[in-house]
RNA sequence: GUGGUUGUAGCUCAGUUGGUUAGAGCGCUGGAUUGUGGUUCCAGAGGUCGUCGGUUCGAACCCGAUCUUCCACCCCA
């Protein structure tokens, strides 16, 4: 009795297509981290959860999966907890590993695990799959992979513009229209609580504010209303919402409505160094936009924080974020240790170039040349053929068995083949092969014993 | 985690108030065409209607559970 099978929530097969388009995307991105100095590191998909507990908030730990602990693992619960039917309690006696979240907490791990083999600044790149035990929706999935590139042990601000040049350069390569990067600030949220006497709650006054654009202004100070912030410090908040201009402009208006000493300063300047340093190095597709309702939840970010939209008119969330934590490994008993990084959601940016169409025509032909197989000497005269193709790097292939050529011309088209090599009983007994081009239609025709062929299809490869 | 939504052939979808043998287009296989694909014509295969259970003389259709899809919260790539 054969049960049907099923794909777990928001996990997803991939076929050839899809699969030779995902390493496109991660080729490109690769490549330019690659170029910006980034070295490659993996880490394990399953850390302690000791390890990924409380990095996130509670909403994280949550979305957290967790596993199973092997064995008997019901003799060793916590018994309380289990009778009292407390999860949370439970938790710790029967799970002590869990799938990686992020790349950004296992990358801290790995810092502080190899801090004396490695040489500060260290710049990595991390193209591996995260978990996570979200409700899945489009562009949200349970298994999706993260593009890192992080760089721990500077605090120039230099790293936060090369990695806005990255960003610029792989949407570029990929053909994007204009993106927008939004930027914000962490001391400038700060500040802006501060300078509203509400310091003691800059969390719920962010996640607030993030909601801008989704719930309006007012939808905005209800609830912050209703999460204790009162009405005289909203009172105060109203220039904030009526910020306007360019990105040097509003800066510029904040940097008079706090005081001098206030945090907000610091973060100020960071961001107009960004905004100048960057308007002189002539980015291609994106553009930076200050945005104040930038939150960016995650709790170890302490400076610049970026976000990454979809382009205008494709329905998706962020495709990619960032941002300079200056305490992370801290977690880890190593201070004082500065990073900052970036992410790209491959899944999402998939999403977003089959949806403008942008994936090259060219990923789709694999397979340069099949052979026809029109009987067993003619078959194996093809086969020493197709070897010194392939030594010259062609992708080529043997139709398997003898069969109707109108069938094999047939495999040959689904296969995408860009050529076929027809070699048949007349063809041996004359010394000569002919190649059709399948794009064409043409036929051209080439003594065996001489490397025309071969050239011939070279050439063609180049010019097209 | 909360509320809602979706599931019929490989794909996209019809299917009447519950009533005999569940359909179409595309795709697939074979043939028209015994050495030439992408066009055309002919024929054929393929479905226990997501799964399990219930109501009924009778269920693709009604009810429940579960899995899956998508959506709104929440959060995020």
């Amino acid at each position: 009795m054969g049960q049907k099978p099923n794909i777990s929530k928001g996990t997803r097969d991939f076929n050839p297509e899809q699969v030779r388009r995902r390493d496109y995307l991660m080729g490109v991105i690769r490549k330019h981290f690659q170029s910006f100095g980034f070295q490659p590191i993996e880490t394990p998909s399953f850390e302690q959860l000791s390890t990924l507990m409380g990095q996130y908030g509670e909403e994280g730990d949550r979305l957290i999966f967790k596993i199973l602990n092997s064995g008997d693992y019901l003799s060793k619960a916590n018994e309380k907890a289990l009778d009292e039917r407390d999860s949370r309690g439970l938790l710790s006696s029967i799970s002590e590993k869990a799938l990686r979240y992020d790349l950004t907490v296992p990358f801290a791990r790995y810092v502080v695990m190899h801090q004396n083999e490695l040489t500060l600044p260290f710049k990595r790149y991390q193209i591996q799959p995260v978990w996570r035990a979200d409700r899945p929706q489009k562009g949200r999935f349970r298994e999706f992979y993260q593009c890192d590139a992080d760089v721990v042990g500077s605090n120039s601000l230099w790293q936060e513009v090369e990695l806005l040049q990255i960003y610029d350069a792989v949407f570029t390569e990929l053909g994007m229209p204009s993106i927008k990067v939004k930027l914000n600030h962490r001391r400038l949220l700060a500040g802006i609580a501060q300078l509203i006497g509400e310091e003691k709650n800059v969390v719920a006054f962010t996640v607030a504010l993030d909601k801008l654009d989704k719930i309006g202004r007012e939808g905005v100070e209800k609830e912050m209303l209703s999460k204790g912030i009162d009405a005289e410090a909203l009172a105060k908040l109203a220039p904030v919402f009526e910020l306007q201009g360019t990105g040097l402009e509003k800066l510029a208006s904040l940097a008079d409505m706090c005081p001098k000493d206030s945090p907000a300063q610091q973060g100020i300047e960071d961001l107009k160094f960004l905004y100048q340093t960057l308007n002189g190095l002539q980015l291609k597709t994106i553009s930076l936009d200050i945005d104040l309702t930038l939150a960016r939840g995650l709790h170890y970010y302490t400076g610049v924080i970026f976000e990454v939209s979809a382009p205008e008119g494709v329905k998706m969330g962020s495709i990619g974020g960032g941002g300079r934590y200056d305490d992370l490994t801290g977690q880890f008993g190593l201070k004082d240790l500065s990073g900052v990084g970036i992410s790209f959601g491959l899944d999402r940016i998939y999403l977003v170039l089959e949806e403008l169409c942008l994936f090259p025509e060219a990923l789709d032909n694999t397979l340069e040349v099949l052979a026809l197989n029109l009987g067993e000497e003619e078959a194996m005269s093809a086969m020493k053929l197709l070897g010194v193709f392939r030594a010259a790097g062609l992708s080529a292939e043997l139709y398997p068995q003898v069969a109707r050529m109108q069938k094999q011309f047939k495999y040959a088209d689904k296969r995408g083949a860009q050529w076929v090599l027809i070699l048949g009983t007349e063809e041996r007994e004359q010394n000569r092969f002919l190649l059709k081009d399948m794009a064409k239609g043409e036929q051209h025709e080439f003594a065996l014993d001489s490397d025309q062929g071969l050239k011939h299809l070279l050439k063609v490869l180049r010019n097209d």
